[in-house]
DNA sequence: ACGGAATGTGCACACGTGTTCAGTACGAGT
DNA sequence: ACTCGTACTGAACACGTGTGCACATTCCGT
């Protein structure tokens, strides 16, 4: 073997005795051609194994029907998750993902290389140059994460403010008065969102926040950022984080405080990942809805491709408490 | 815009005033060009935005550089977070990975469209018709995960048997003497050799297996079969998971039941995955090193790529106990 | 001054496909 | 019989690139 021969639609004619554009024509529906002979060809093609080159038909001037699907350095497993599930849809919907991720090297432009259907990109790896140039190149580009209305882009992101204040108010309901917040890191724009959405909860309840703690999204940040916030001074009955594994992290330094949940001390989280409904953990949270995202992510870049010129559009994806054991 | 107008070396030909070919030469290392050319016709590509179109180059007989990653219907977080460090590694080696997941229509045959460089595929996932399909076409294929001599086929993975032989042993030695064993389902490979390896762990130490029960790899599942396990007839007071997953569901269930770990009960998994590292946690596990079977697999990949008609090979990574505090 | 090597460049081909366009065969309508 | 429309087909082109080959130019040694 090792001359990894490509099987071409020339064998395939040669084999059935009819023209190349015959076999080309047997695997485009909606061309014509005789019955009896489309089947004698697909016959042939099954039996010696022929499968339209991709990379040829997409050069061709059509659609090739790639999608790149830039991850980024991915910190969340939420977000690995969501990716996971981006390319399965992808997939069913036949399209063929091509995952870029670690560090970028040049604003992951690379990928521009392939003649792109479209570029899906999370907010927070979007560099200036990349939306500059799939500007110029007219290849659709659709965000996640975050609002990008200014710069002109398809968005898909959930209401962080609405829900994390969601969770805030059903925690006053309950009583709390003491809150305290677990933020992420500085920049990134949806534990900035949440943090709004829990001091628009406390300003309506007339309450202030009592202590406040920024950790990495990672359960262990969450842990010791917690034990230190409920070891401090003021005393706290309510515990907002940003996240759903620094709220675990945060569970953990609970039980080992020996704090009783949610008797004690309430906590929330934010996202419903999966170890939220572990039964170990029942974690009260919010929910941003994954499916309903991918969902919305492909609704947008179908209708893109078929109405390049559309206005862009951002979709706010609702937020929905989950109400489980910890608050 | 909404042309969607590729930008071509023809464009920066005509710009810089050389023949095409100087432009592709300019892209090609190893190529004649004076110097001086080869930096304006750079210049003028940086400038108006060209690359050098990806698929039109796989197109011309030699490599594409797409390598096909079949993920399949995954189950397991460990696998997840294996995939996308998979494609990170690949992107860093100037591979394209086109991710593959979902539930296979033709056995995942339909990847085969491209010009593939490589397939790597998970054990689970392999159809015969896909191993079938790519021996014909020379395409090299790298499994991971299940050993695969007898398909002539490159693979890696852990040695599942021994790790979990040496986990049990380190709990002999702290002088445990009721085994229990939390599997995965029946059909996996790797579930079954980590099964082999209590037994044969407990023979050499002259004792038995107490009592056994399968599970779904994940945590709620751990916690649920381990509930059953704990409150048994016999008494226990070690219990081998197949999984960390299961392992941590494992730890809820005794803590639920009021059984001190590790005093009363020791708890081992297997995986090194991120949760048994957690400070919540703390798991004692065996390292199922993610890194070393993605370096491996490239290694393969690479070397299949340089040498096709090299005897196939079969890479056993070794696994490694991680004393946590869960023995 | 002259032959030959060394260096640099453009032409043309190949890669494998989808699709347009002109053309053939054939049956039906007048 | 003649025209017209219909069902079907093959030749040819375009997509954008890398590279073999032949040719042009420069340089050097004698």
């Amino acid at each position: 073997m090792a001359k990894r021969k490509r099987i071409t639609a020339q064998m395939v004619a040669d084999r059935a005795g009819v023209s190349r554009s015959a076999v080309s024509r047997a695997f485009t529906k909606g061309s014509y051609l005789e019955e009896s002979k489309r089947r004698r060809i697909l016959g042939i093609a099954a039996e010696i194994g022929y499968q339209p080159n991709a990379l040829a038909a997409g050069l061709q001037g059509g659609r090739s029907r790639l999608v790149a699907v830039i991850e980024g350095d991915i910190r969340n497993a939420h977000d690995t998750t969501l990716i996971s599930r981006l390319c399965s849809a992808l997939n069913a919907n036949g399209f063929w993902p091509i995952l870029v991720s670690g560090t970028p090297i040049n604003g992951y432009t690379e990928a521009l290389a392939f003649p792109l259907d479209a570029l899906i990109v999370r907010g927070g790896s979007m560099s200036k140059d990349l939306v500059h140039r799939c500007a110029k190149l007219g290849i659709p580009m659709i965000c996640y994460g975050r609002p990008t209305e200014e710069l002109n882009i398809d968005s898909v992101h959930c209401k962080n403010q609405a829900g994390m204040q969601l969770a805030t108010e059903l925690l006053v309901s309950k009583g709390r008065q003491k809150f305290g917040f677990l933020g992420g890191p500085d920049q990134f724009y949806s534990s900035m969102k949440r943090r709004k959405g829990v001091l628009n909860a406390l300003e309506n309840a007339g309450l202030d926040l009592q202590a406040e703690a920024a950790s990495d999204f990672s359960v262990d940040g969450g842990f010791t950022a917690a034990k230190t916030l409920l070891t401090g001074n003021g005393h706290i009955d309510a515990l907002v984080c940003a996240n759903d594994a620094m709220a675990i992290g945060a569970l953990g330094a609970a039980r080992a405080l020996g704090i009783a949940i949610p008797d004690a001390l309430s906590v929330v989280g934010f996202d419903d990942a999966d170890m939220a409904d572990w039964q170990i953990t029942k974690l009260t949270t919010v929910r941003n809805p994954l499916e309903t995202t991918v969902q919305e992510v492909l609704n947008l870049l179908v209708d893109r491709i078929n109405n390049p010129d559309r206005e862009c559009r951002t979709i706010r994806v609702e937020p929905q408490l989950v109400i489980r054991g910890t608050h």
